[in-house]
DNA sequence: TTGTACGCGTTATCAC
DNA sequence: GTGATAACGCGTACAA
């Protein structure tokens, strides 16, 4: 009743008359063979028409070379394109994935990283954000987080300080009246927290007149927009005349205020500067290219497994040193200056 | 040199004098056990912490509840969201997914392809595009592809005709005076050529004027907006002071016709009316919203794995019977009518 | 350079 | 209802 049998290296050891130990060895350590010794050992490969199983090859020597991911969704482009960029990492370490949607449920997840752990993964990468960290040490498992609150293990995050502190200069550069940023509560353990400090401590360096408007906006289009409106409205009314220069938290939201303001103006008024954050594909479809600050997920992505791959190697080890206490990585954004801030030029389509 | 002994079935068995055996039914089949001796169990379970190894089952009896999945990328919001919904199947099923990432090598897929079967998954789901699905048959494995050629596989695929009929329809009801399908070269194998075959379809039954234009559009932002540029200088030029039905292989593309026309014109001219294709993000985030069609890609995700678990079912029984010729499924799109076709519509933002 | 023998942790088979 | 034993396919001391 089981498939029909897998040719294994008993099969290629009696095919060839060697031994399956070296059978073994032509895959793991193919110098310690002659060369005509593989040749045949090749040709058997081929004639008997050989898979490799690495099933059981894991069960021999306990790596599975499996990593763990567990994102909260694939939505946000943001996710979906860390999500990218960690498997791509194959070609450069060999690590496969195993991928989970976190639901936002703690349970559930905490049931997912136990059939992680049942299928022996070696290290997991976190990007949800509903198991603490202390619980996740507690795992003694190689981990790497990726923004979210991470005191207790390793962890990848963008400088979101500085993210915030490059929006607000750009904004200050452009020497406007008051200065706005809109953002959903955070909390202070979060990483993306940092923009709302970068956003302050240049606004309290430069002495500039500003204000935060939280707001919690929803996930749907219509909730956002339903939001924004009062936000704007809000601006309207207690800004008129002023120059405003408005740091919103994420291009999304930038963009469904851009389009308010372009469905009630025909056009980006000249008392507003715009920024948003994530260098997310709809701050360039937008209909006027909004200036945002990017974060590298290419680089975090790869810094992640890196590190990754340095702690699962150093328990590898004979006498492994565990680490002191967790390594936290930072990467820094960019700014990109788009029409939203950078007035002066003039979209192609409008030469034409 | 080993990472610290795992608990196994014998330390589990010693602990509570049983036999390996009956710690196995346990797991596999506790009702054959009385309940005092599940309870005696269960607490040796947690008395000793027992973490299951998968690993060791599957080399025990083949099952590995793996699934392989190989797809292009995931910048397109297609793709991530159908990543998406296959991940999510995982509570109903409860096959675990290892995906890569193909790059559009044939050669390198081939490779993926070859890790996955050495991890002993029990079916694959297939986007990409670069292998041929004759050589996919081949593999003899449970195969599902996704909106790709699959003349020699199983498949689930989006009716793309009928998108391409519910879209010129949707045009056609406004009494445009000219049709323009706007496309990529596409091949006839590819289901997403249904979409012309559609548009041509009503043209032709309706007797409309009509045109089809190909373009080789690129792939980043600037590229689909230079080339757009030409498609939109083309149509006023040859089109003026006609009504425009627009039809747009895609919304990502649509978008930037919009775009180039709200930079024009401050506004969506009277005399254009436009359908994208996907109803991916940006077709509600578009400063006007754009009508789209549909795909169902939560139904296609569902039934996608549906039916490769179906192969797989049939796969472990006794006496398999394959299949005599692929199965192809068919998922009917849905019409979204938005602004940039039902014109007396109003955006909200206008109001306050 | 090559072979022997055993371990990895579970499931399947066949007894009792 | 329970147990003994042989797979599953490969890696690895240790021996030759």
């Amino acid at each position: 009743m089981r498939r029909k049998k897998n040719v294994t290296f008993d099969d290629i050891a009696k095919y060839t008359n060697f031994s399956k130990t070296t059978i073994s060895r032509y895959f793991n350590n193919p110098d310690s063979l002659t060369l005509e010794n593989q040749e045949i050992i090749s040709k058997a490969l081929v004639d008997l028409d050989y898979k490799e199983n690495k099933v059981a090859r894991i069960l021999a020597n306990g790596n599975t070379e499996f990593i763990g991911i567990l994102i909260p969704n694939l939505h946000n482009h943001y996710y979906s394109e860390m999500l990218n960029q960690i498997l791509q990492t194959y070609e450069q370490f060999g690590y496969k994935f195993l991928v989970f949607i976190g639901n936002g449920h703690a349970d559930t997840e905490r049931q997912y990283i136990q059939e992680l752990l049942a299928y022996k993964i070696e290290g997991l990468i976190i990007l949800s954000d509903v198991i603490p960290s202390k619980e996740l040490a507690d795992l003694h498992l190689p981990i790497v987080t990726i923004e979210r609150e991470d005191q207790y293990v390793c962890s990848v995050n963008t400088d979101n300080y500085m993210g915030g502190v490059q929006a607000t200069s750009l904004l200050a550069s452009h020497n406007c009246d008051v200065f706005i940023h809109v953002n959903s509560p955070t909390a202070p353990e979060v990483p993306a927290y940092g923009r709302i400090n970068g956003f302050l401590s240049i606004c309290k360096e430069k002495k500039l007149p500003h204000r935060i408007i939280y707001k919690e906006f929803g996930n749907t289009y219509d909730s956002i927009r339903t939001n924004m409106i009062d936000v704007l409205n809000e601006l309207e009314r207690n800004y008129p005349n002023q120059k405003k220069g408005v740091f919103i938290s994420s291009d999304t939201h930038a963009n469904v205020f851009l389009n308010l303001l372009i469905q009630r103006y025909g056009s980006l008024p000249s008392d507003y500067y715009l920024v948003g954050f994530d260098d997310s594909p709809i701050s360039t479809e937008a209909v006027i290219p909004i200036s945002t600050v990017g974060q590298h997920i290419d680089q975090i992505a790869h810094e992640a497994v890196k590190l990754l791959v340095e702690q699962m190697n150093e328990r590898k080890k004979r006498k492994p040193i565990p680490l002191e206490k967790p390594i936290h990585k930072v990467i820094t954004p960019y700014l990109i200056r788009r029409e939203t801030t950078e007035k002066t030029k003039v979209s192609a389509a409008t030469d034409c």
